[in-house]
DNA sequence: CACTTTACAGACAAACCGGTCTGTTTATAT
DNA sequence: ATATAAACAGACCGGTTTGTCTGTAAAGTG
């Protein structure tokens, strides 16, 4: 084997190409050119695009979500919990090149067929709702105070990541942190 | 001429493709077969399939743009022209079996090359964030919060456009129209 | 050494893509 | 009645799409 790992090689590859330019703009033929792998060598470990899409998708799940265990472990306020969240997100879009939210640019494309990409759109989208509503059961005593600010701060913060891409600047995110911030405060 | 009016039927069946599936899962065959019309007759009105994407947006644009301006001319007060706001909203999720802002759906697969499309957007973007300044500036003397708490407001109703597609649910559009509210009172 | 796994190269297929082109029909306006 | 413009049908083009298939080379394992 002139390179192991090919199906590393592969998921790493397709997951740069479907974030910066979208699922449906990125074909297998460009996959397996910038991975530097043969054909065959991607469909002995996938079947389809569709489940290296999923397969991506989840990779990137796993990610975040230790990221927000992180976040939730630290013993800081719960305001600065969500803040550092919205810092994170800056970075990201700054590291990215303002290409927003995975799940949700990957869902404007997605059709009611490809059943499994939607369900981890929501499963990943309901995972940051959950996280939320945690951060804000630490400051609010009644649970469904709790959960309506937490589904606020969530709202924000997709909006901030969506507008955040479509106008290519940072403002959104910093506007959404500091109305999550007031929010818990 | 068999049936009349050729352009404005493909521009409404493109539209409506579009909308409910995105731009880039739709075809030029697909298009003409569902307007009834032939692919000549199309390319005799756009030159391109991205020509009529932008025709498309365009004529999105004007229609909501008559909108928001219909609600800033009504006598009543800023909470309740964003209430308003989000109302419509909340009936466009209903009609559109949950396929949220074509201009955020658009934006997450065009690439860079098409700058029509992409200024498009962001023009749409801004309008709407405008309309959001101007109902705050009723409400606050300030103009800088005024423009924050606007900024704020349009943020809440970009999530929840975008999350009412992903979960498939009016919850977003709801939460954030109370918290819309809340920020007006 | 033999055997199995993994990766490789690349031809091939069938469908589909956006777009061009030729030529025909039909409605309307003069 | 005739000219003109709009709509039509549909073949055709080069290129790309996902996915299959055949055969080979190299690495790890017993």
């Amino acid at each position: 084997m002139r390179k192991p790992n090919a199906k590393k090689r592969i998921l790493e590859t397709a997951g740069e190409l479907f974030h910066k330019r979208g699922y449906s703009e990125v074909g297998i033929n460009e996959i397996i050119a910038t991975a530097e792998t043969a054909k065959a060598s991607f469909y002995q470990h996938y079947p389809s695009k569709e489940s290296l899409c999923e397969a991506w998708l989840s990779s990137v799940h796993e990610r975040s979500e230790i990221g927000r265990a992180e976040i939730l472990e630290k013993e800081i306020s719960p305001s600065e919990k969500v803040a550092l969240y919205f810092d994170h997100l800056e970075q990201f879009m700054t590291n990215s090149e303002f290409r927003g939210c995975p799940y949700s640019n990957t869902s404007a494309v997605s059709d009611e067929g490809c059943t499994g990409i939607v369900e981890q759109i929501q499963g990943h989208k309901e995972s940051i709702r959950e996280f939320f509503h945690q951060i804000c059961l630490e400051k609010f005593e009644n649970a469904e105070e709790a959960q309506r600010i937490g589904d606020r701060i969530f709202l924000l913060y997709s909006g901030a990541a969506t507008e955040s891409q479509n106008l290519k600047s940072l403002w959104p995110v910093q506007e959404a942190r500091a109305g999550a911030v007031d929010l818990l405060t």
